[in-house]
DNA sequence: TGTACATCAGTGAACGCGCGTTCACTGATGTAC
DNA sequence: TGTACATCAGTGAACGCGCGTTCACTGATGTAC
């Protein structure tokens, strides 16, 4: 049955944050439509009223994820960004978190559309970064600002990848990363 | 038909290298049985005879990617450990490059078995970075080899990401990361 | 050394399953009068 | 304001497809004598 204007844009909005939700924890192809749709409160069938297909509604919902989360680090210092990125409630929310620790290793192996959704966050993530790390004009500001930022993804998400294995580690990372940035700064 | 013993190992191998190969190339969940059995030149049928599910010859390719990786990075100098990691040969043959950058992200959501292996090969990259770069008794070693380490697979695994939307961005961030740590050393 | 035969790695058809996508249909919405 | 009806978001059955796994069968290997 059809809905009010209103009620479809809520849907289309809830299929969204579904996706991005979905992606984040469970990767691009381990995410079905019937899933989000599910997650969304529809039917699959509903789900293609709103998104030609399933790749462009994930490229949508890598700019979704994007947006969402830069929100949650958007001002605070460095030392609170920091801290939040390399938290062990980042790590153990992937769903909600930064779409760079979740989907880096999988990401390029997308359609395009997807990529470059990833290539525009993760370039607004980096910018933030040098906001954050490197906010004097001092030369190679930017580039002090994406090597603290590559560790900072690739200290959370080698973090998650052991924290079922080996907790005690896992946390140890995060707080072994997070102390060295610090004297950095 | 049956083979001999010699041959049967040979096949098993196969299967295993081709498989170390596949879930870095593809991820653990696009990497089929017959992708990996025919590229080891067999049918998917004699996997089962060497291995009892594909999830458990994911836990032994899983293994054999560490140890065949770390053999790549043994015996070289910080400063070239860090240069052949943080290279664009490196970034454009994942399927022969270190696990961490390739499936760091979505290894967590893989059996007991495979997540293991994953820590363990990780604990012994981050021993040989702790040798590489911070081989003193220096209070605080192990968490500066962790941190640099963190952002060398953190770097890798960004500039994968963007690769084929943005090759200067990509190169830049191997650059970037390389230049900055090695002003750690 | 030669022969008979048990072993078992490898083959390929078949299975049940979940996937993305399509489509005929439904019925409340919202517009035309 | 009230009525008639076109619109279209949402439903759910159906599709073709590739997946992991099983299994009856094959035939060279390698052992027992």
């Amino acid at each position: 049955m059809k809905v009010s204007k209103a009620k479809a844009t809520e849907n289309r909005d809830a299929i969204l944050r579904a996706a991005a939700a979905g992606i984040r924890e469970h990767g691009f192809d381990q995410t079905s439509v019937a899933e989000v749709a599910r997650a969304a409160g529809l039917t699959h069938g509903a789900l293609y009223a709103h998104f030609k297909s399933k790749e462009a509604l994930a490229a949508e919902a890598t700019a979704a994820a994007f947006s969402e989360t830069l929100g949650v680090f958007a001002d605070v210092g460095a030392a609170e960004f920091l801290a939040r990125y390399l938290s062990p409630a980042h790590r153990d929310h992937p769903a909600q978190g930064c779409p760079n620790a979740a989907l880096a290793t999988e990401v390029w192996r997308q359609s395009a559309a997807t990529r470059t959704a990833f290539a525009e966050g993760m370039a607004q993530f980096i910018e933030r970064a040098a906001q954050a790390f490197a906010p004097g004009d001092e030369p190679q500001a930017k580039d002090r600002a994406t090597m603290i930022f590559a560790a900072m993804v690739g200290g959370l998400a080698l973090s998650r990848a052991i924290r079922d294995v080996d907790g005690a580690a896992s946390d140890d990372i995060l707080r072994a990363v997070a102390s060295q940035l610090q004297t950095l700064l």
